[in-house]
Order: C-alpha cells, then sequence, then structure tokens
DNA sequence: TTGAGAGTTTGAGACGATTCAAAAGAATCT
DNA sequence: AGATTCTTTTGAATCGTCTCAAACTCTCAA
C-alpha cells in the first residue's frame, strides 16, 4: 500500500535524500537539529526502510542459508538455534530450509538462496559427492558444510560419528552385552555408515567375543524403529539381541516403544542406546542412553566459520573443525548383564 | 567473486539486455536462434539472476515470513511443513523465524521481515493484543495469524482449543475419573486459557461430581511437565488426581516419564491425556491419547488465506477460519476405571 | 514500389537506497 | 575583511533487472 522511501521522507524534513541516508546509517555525522527533523517525518510517515534496495546497492546480504537434512528432527532444530543465536549478535537472519532428504528439493533451495545472493550458505548435504555445492562455491556464494567433513575445498564443522559408534559399542560390551544389534538407515548415509564402522571396530576389539547384528531401515525415523523393533521382539529370546544401537534417537524412541508394547522390559531384557541426544530421548518414559552431539556448538561454529570467510575472502584458509561425541548413560542401559 | 550480471550475457550474445530479460521472462517471444545464442552465454559464464534487483524493480517478492512460538515443540515445525508444501507449488520460499516466546524477539523479526519486503506474515503471536502487527498489516504487509483468531482485521487460522478442552474432559470423565488436574502454562497465553476454559466446562457439565485441579507452570515444556508429574506422584494416594489433562504434548511426555520413574503405571494409576498430537506423543513409551489438531492443514490454510490477499488485494474480505480438534485415543488413557 | 502488419530487438528510464566529491555554511584566526 | 579550517548538506551516479514505447526486419498484398 503505502510504503514511504527516502524521497518522501527527505521532502518532508526538507533536507536531501543524501541526509536522511546519513540519518540512517551514519547519524553521528549528522547536526542534532536535522536528525531530529529526520526521525520525526520517518515517524510521521511510517517509513520503514528497504533492505531489498540497501542490499542491491550496497551488494552486502544480511542473511544466511541453512539446508537441513530434516526439520522434524530435533538435532537439526537445535542446530539451527545454535546458528540463530550467533546471527542475531551479527543482525543477521538465518533462514531455514528443509532438504527432507531430497537431492531435487536440496538443489531448489539452493538456486533460490543464491539468487537471493545471501551472504553464505550451511547445508546438511544429502548427497556426499556434491559438485553443484562446488560451482556454487565457485561462483562467490562462501558455503559452510554442517555435521559432514569437507574434502578440504571448503569449510566444515562435523562430529566425529565413528568414534561415538565405538563409543556406544565399548559401553554395550563393557556392561557385558554379547549380542548387540545396529538399527541403522541406508549407508548410503555418511554418519549412518560412520556409526557402523565405530560400532564395528568396537565388537572387533572384543576378539570374537561378541556378536554383532545390523538391520537397515530406509530411513532415520520413529516408525521405521519402530517396525525393526517390532521385528525384534518377535524373536525368540535366544535369537533375540541383548542391546541395540540405534543410528539415531528418533529410531532408538520408536524401537523403545515397540518394547514396551511387548512387555520387554528395558534394560533388564534389553539394552538400547540412541545417537544424537535430543531432549526428547531424555524425556522417554524409559531415559534413553544416547551419544550426545555438540548440537548448537555446531550450528554456531558453522556460522562463526561462515562469517570469518565473509569478513576476509582474501586471508581465509578453509577449515575443517570436527568435534568429539559423549556417552550419556541413562537407564536405557544401566543395566549389568554380568551380574 | 565473480557473479555475472545481464549486461554480460548481453554482450557475449551479442544482444541488448532487454532481448536476455526477455529470454529470462518470456522466452516464447524471443526468436529460437537469438534465445539459444543467449542460453549459451548464461551457461557459458555460469550467470544467476540477481534476485534481489528483480524484487527492487517488479516490487514483488516471493518470500513469506513464518514467525511461531517455538521451533522446538514439533507442533510449529509439523506447521511450518505444511505452509512450505503450499509455497513450494506457487515458487515461493518460507522463511521461519523463532519468537521464542519474547515479544522483543518477535518484534526483531517483524521488523527484518518488514524491510526484507516480503509477500506477507504468518505468525503465531506471543501476546493476543498486538497494536504493531495492525500497525504493519496498515502499511501494507499482508499478515495471517496462526493458531490465534483474529479480531476481524486480520485473516487467521485457528482450531477451536476451548472445544478441545471439552472433548479431552469429556472423554476423562466419561472413563470414570472424578479427580482431573489440569497441567497448564500460563494463562496469559490463549491457547492455554481456552483449554482450560474447555475442561472446566465439561467437569462443570459433570454437576459437581467431578473435581478439577489446576497447575499452572510458567512454560509449556518437557522439563515443566516433569516438574509438574514429580510433585503430583510425591501425592499420597487418595489426594492424587486419577487423570491429568496436559495444555500441550511435550507437558504430557515430561509428566509421563515422571509417572514412570516412580514406577506409576499409565494408565491404570493415572492416566494422561495431552494436546497437539506430535509425533512423539504416538511414539512414546505409553503411547500418549491426544487431542489432535490438523498442524499441516493450519499451515495450508494460512498460506492459502495470503496468497489470496496477495492476488487481489481490493476483493479480497478477511476470513477466520476454525477448524475442529479430535480425540486420539491410545493407551495412556484406555482404561476405564468404573470397570 | 509502397504500405501494412506481424514478429523481433532495442535502449532509455524506473525501482529505492548508498556513496562521495563538491558545494555551502559556520567558526576561528590574522 | 579575508583566509583558513572544520562541519554539514547536497545531488548525481550507481547497484542489476524489468518494462515498454519505439525502431527495425521481413513478408505479403495492393
Amino acid at each position: 500500500m503505502a510504503t514511504r522511501n527516502i524521497k518522501e521522507v527527505a521532502q518532508l524534513a526538507r533536507v536531501s535524500v543524501g541526509t536522511v541516508s546519513n540519518v540512517l546509517n551514519r547519524p553521528e555525522i549528522v547536526s542534532p537539529a536535522t536528525r531530529e527533523r529526520v526521525f520525526e517525518a520517518i515517524k510521521k510517515l511510517g517509513f520503514v526502510r528497504n533492505e531489498v534496495a540497501r542490499h542491491l546497492r550496497v551488494g552486502r546480504s544480511r542473511t544466511v542459508g541453512l539446508v537441513v537434512l530434516d526439520v522434524s528432527n530435533p538435532f537439526f532444530v537445535d542446530v539451527a538455534q545454535g546458528a540463530e543465536s550467533v546471527a542475531d549478535d551479527h543482525d543477521s537472519m538465518v533462514v531455514l530450509c528443509n532438504s527432507a532428504g531430497d537431492p531435487g528439493r536440496e538443489r531448489r533451495h539452493l538456486d533460490q538462496l543464491e539468487q537471493q545472493r545471501v551472504m553464505g550458505i550451511l547445508i546438511t548435504p544429502v548427497e556426499m559427492e556434491s559438485p553443484w555445492l562446488e560451482e556454487l562455491a565457485a561462483r562467490g556464494t562462501p558455503v559452510v558444510l554442517v555435521d559432514s567433513p569437507a574434502t578440504g575445498l571448503q569449510c566444515s564443522v562435523a562430529v566425529d560419528d565413528r568414534l561415538g559408534g565405538q563409543i556406544a559399542g565399548a559401553h554395550l560390551i563393557e556392561r557385558g552385552h554379547r549380542r548387540i544389534m545396529f538399527v541403522g538407515g541406508p549407508t548410503s548415509i555418511r554418519q549412518v555408515a560412520d556409526r557402523h564402522a565405530g560400532i564395528s571396530s568396537a565388537v572387533a576389539a572384543a576378539d570374537g567375543a561378541v556378536e554383532l547384528l545390523t538391520s537397515t531401515a530406509p530411513t532415520l525415523t520413529v516408525a521405521e524403529g519402530r517396525a525393526v523393533g517390532e521385528r525384534v521382539a518377535a524373536l525368540p529370546a535366544d535369537e533375540r539381541p541383548t542391546a541395540a544401537f540405534c543410528a539415531n534417537d528418533m529410531m532408538a524412541l520408536g524401537f523403545l516403544q515397540a518394547m514396551a508394547t511387548h512387555g520387554l522390559r528395558v534394560p533388564e531384557d534389553l539394552a538400547i542406546i540412541g545417537y544424537d541426544d535430543i531432549d526428547f530421548a531424555a524425556a522417554a518414559a524409559v531415559p534413553l542412553s544416547s551419544i550426545r552431539q555438540p548440537r548448537e556448538l555446531l550450528g554456531r561454529t558453522a556460522i562463526d566459520l561462515l562469517l570469518e570467510e565473509v569478513a576476509d575472502p582474501e586471508q581465509h584458509r578453509h577449515r575443517q573443525v570436527i568435534f568429539q561425541p559423549d556417552l550419556v548413560i541413562r537407564e536405557s542401559s544401566a543395566f549389568d548383564r554380568r551380574s
């Protein structure tokens, strides 16, 4: 409707447009009297600066794109919150995009973000190899990979998933489990593959004393976790694993539910350990043990790297930050089979 | 770095900038030969259209802002996904902002969105009365209230929370509960107040046969739900309610956990019913009964109303859409006390 | 040969803010 | 008063794209 521009403000305050712009951007160089007059005009007209025009002129955007694999997984929401808190301090804005694991959607989001000339993009890529991303970066949009180690050509933040798997495995073995199941997803997802490799190495270190079963579901959802749980619950007790390591907490929650509906006690009949340590893990009826990732820190660090690159593109050297996961023991694995 | 513009493309293709623009926007009016030449130049240079300049020129934005109360509540994530699916079909983009229940943050987000001259704003306001929003709308940014009935000056989509509370109450009473607790939050939140009013009316309809306790927590989080649960579990059995109606599923999950840690059986010792029916409700160890809201539909409808207004601002009449909630009975309330 | 008409292409303004060299004004000193 | 310096204010140019009236090319008919 009635969107006012700088010119109308200038007219009403009887100054030039340059002066209005100065009031907006460097008020200290404008004399107090004029400044006051301009502010009044702004207030009276309900003027709101047009960031689009500003962006076009100065060439710098104030928004950062964050493309995640699955917004309905609280893990990514927490990463986003971390990023946003940093952006806030630089009065920038994070726009959250959901690729939902679909390369097509991911690409459409990237296109849109590039067209908007965002300051940069943080992304958990759907696929490991992504020439698209490299071209994007080459054309001048800084990219930081999140939860995905870069090949060296880009900045990245990640958590050592292999170590996470290893820790989970070691923990279960130490509690006396000798038949463990890895409840995973498609191995095309790097995170899943690494976590599996991790627990495998822990099992290997146990020198043949421990058996590792593996189930692969198409997606890392609560429903899939439940489905696997149903199948496990249906097994005769002597074929059933005594512990399950789930590729993420969503699956672990589903798995846990299946145990409950079939009257299997957790952790006595079957121990469970998840991954991510989302808030819902601690909130489960049997609080879930989990491999904790520094979720918000991941987001924070990613945007820090981005801002660093934007601040000084010449000097900037790409860095790969890797965090270590933690084991959080809760009730779902708090049972020692050896005793 | 090397962001190319339309002029460079025109030069390489040896046409005018007008022609390049035509190729981009109305390819059918350009002769096939020229069109081809322009496409080649675009490809060769890696040209990506600058949406900022386009926006400035045509005055129409392709993005919609969505400001929610709490991104970590999956309810809002689902609303967002609904909105996004519609936006997708209109090649627009939804930018998700989190007010986290803080009026200051809300306002900063609104400012930013208005400065970006977004197409419109969908918002679950922190406070019921919001002159800010009205001014925003008056200045020309269409606003649709989400999960909050409008006063008539704006479009809105909401769910009848009073009815939801009533349904929950009726259900529990019908199952023989005579001592029910409402586990709520601050009554300044309209949703909470309405849900409480709803169950109160159901209790009143039971003619003094039923007693309603009320607890109010400062926020609607898992942690608060757990805290209330702890207190309830500590009560002597004869003072303890036999059922709890929680203001949302997050609280219900926390409450449920407290029951589990204190060895109280759900639903035998205490029935629980939540609100929202987020996916985690069904995924709880004791699957939660809940009042279902059409979460995605809420988001879809909100953006539909917005697009309608944008398409024809003159003709547009503001509308208030209200949906009805549903009762979803699961195990957490599946126990008849009368038997 | 000329004119009409259809099909293409052109290029000069916008859009709204920022920037910066230069002009104007005010203050200080000789 | 005139010269010098410092403080304010001005306004034209610019960012990249779209729009639209005008110009240009053909073809065909008169």
